[in-house]
DNA sequence: GCGATCGGTTGAAACGTTTCAACCCCAACG
DNA sequence: CGTTGGGGTTGAAACGTTTCAACCGATCGC
């Protein structure tokens, strides 16, 4: 930049205004100062520009895993939101795991990212209040935080799970059970309580999985096509003899061959939204604050079927 | 920072030698700044450490599209990568759009990333040696490029499609067909030339896809699941009426539904080397310049079968 | 015709680090 | 006992920007 000026007769002052049009600048000393640029083929340091603005114009965002659909449609709609808004996209992966996910978070703001989106938070974590408590607007998705500081995403969990059971009775089924994702990774989220709460409306309780049950609620479509891959490699045929429910709907939900039943998540508005109410709260330097709750429903396919009769 | 020597009695140098022993200090200064490091909750602000080390300890990772899982994998394995040398990643999505590109890859010189990976370039992109020429350590995968100075980690395509073809042609196929991916995403790959070739070979010739074909390459599974899907849509099954075969080997392509034929790519390997070059040519200060060709094998399964008999 | 105003420009001070020459003190050495 | 050397520490310059008070003419209104 001291270069562009020297070449171009000016001062620092004056080459940063022609770049920000932050003051006038006669015509011809403008177009003089863009000459020496193109020529020296002089590029911005965003760093000092970060530095000196305290600003950084990044968003971190942190998930579990990026090869989830659902994780990676919201992260990919904060990334293209974000870069309208000229923003940078920082990825941080947790694997599930808290102690990584912490480390995450310490590292974004050690690089003093301006706001956070979590797609989805490990167990009990207390990660985003340190962000919160740091000044740094925070966004989370599908999870009902208790800091009012924190803005949120999520859908009715309740409400969706209603449906599901209500698709399932439908179907005679009375033995339902939840399959969670694995192992390790006990995720916060209110599907089996849902699950159960909706169940118990009618007087039914969840069984425990692989206890006999005619239905499986899984805690996403990822997990739920790879339970009826398992299933079916074991002889038990879907939905013949076990219906398989999943959630999110990732495009490969409604492939003929795997043809699943699930609720509905609309994860592009999601994503699209949760950047949006990020870059909303930073323009104003205030928290995110604010709570969504988006829609979602059962999407009936040919994963589940009549209850298989007893006996 | 200076809050840290304040507090704790020493000068500014003190407490960076703390923070990085780049000197011998006393261990009791030490357990002092550490102390009022911990009081005031200090964090390093890693953008005055950029600026002035004129480093960022962050990659850049160029995706076209983070929803395939090829790219998705690569990415991740970058990122888990580069987090354990203590580097970040800015993803920039391009959608397939080279002004997209460009843009992305302006943005990610202006916020002076120390390496840049791209899973895949768009079609005639000049954006690498634009990278290459500021000094920017440029690793691409699956991609062969001109310029020496590139990092390049690719896969034998020819000798993949020439498993292909044998296995189609050992099952009767003849007429053979090749399916880009769905548009306008002119990509630059290799396989439509390294089908071509290894049917030439043979005596044979690529046929229009849609043409009577009995037998489908599509450039990745995803290309290939979709095309199943339609196929299938219209009453025509896969095998029986039509093989398919894709490409990359993700995880669904082996689910018992989907059971794709397809060439299995080491994504894994492949996202975790193009961080590892990436990584040792910022380290030693220098470009990646170096190829790689990793193995690439056919893995049959249930989406081809016999040709079927014509007429 | 005089002060106020305004377009255009400058210079220097910050932003929060790292780095390095320089300094001080004391032990060891010849 | 004077020198050397090294452990420990300091201060200031630099990294590449933005920002802002201040300055300079010239035009304007009265």
């Amino acid at each position: 930049m001291l270069d562009v000026a020297r070449r171009s007769g000016v001062s620092l002052g004056t080459v940063s205004n022609v770049l920000h049009s932050t003051a006038p600048v006669s015509e011809a000393t403008r177009l003089r100062v863009l000459a020496a640029i193109e020529e020296l083929g002089y590029r911005q340091n965003e760093v000092a520009r970060s530095l000196k603005r305290r600003s950084t114009r990044t968003l971190g965002v942190v998930i579990p895993d990026a090869l989830n659909p659902f994780h990676a449609t919201v992260a990919l709609q904060v990334e293209r939101r974000a870069h309208r808004d000229g923003f940078a996209v920082l990825v941080a992966e947790t694997e599930n795991d808290p102690a990584t996910e912490s480390a995450q978070v310490r590292a974004l703001v050690g690089r003093r990212v301006d706001g956070v989106i979590f797609p989805a938070v490990t167990a009990g974590s207390t990660i985003p209040s340190e962000l919160l408590d740091r000044g740094v607007p925070v966004v989370v998705v599908s999870f009902e935080g208790a800091d009012p500081r924190l803005g949120v995403i999520a859908v009715d969990e309740y409400a969706a799970m209603e449906q599901v059971v209500e698709h399932l009775t439908g179907l005679g089924h009375e033995r339902i059970a939840f399959a969670h994702s694995g192992a390790h990774e006990e995720s916060v989220d209110r599907r089996p309580d849902a699950l159960a709460a909706a169940l118990r409306r009618r007087g039914l309780q969840p069984v425990p999985h692989d206890d006999g049950a005619t239905a499986v609620c899984c805690t996403n479509d990822v997990i739920a096509m790879a339970l009826m891959d398992r299933l079916e490699r074991n002889g038990r045929r879907v939905p013949e003899a076990v219906s398989v429910v999943g959630f999110d709907d990732i495009p490969l939900a409604s492939h003929r061959r795997i043809d699943l039943t699930t609720v509905r998540q609309p994860a592009e508005e999601m994503g699209l939204l949760a950047a949006e109410m990020a870059l909303s709260a930073i323009a104003a330097g205030e928290h995110a604050a604010r709570s969504v709750v988006m829609p979602a429903e059962l999407v009936a396919r040919g994963s589940t079927g009549l209850a298989p009769r007893d006996g």
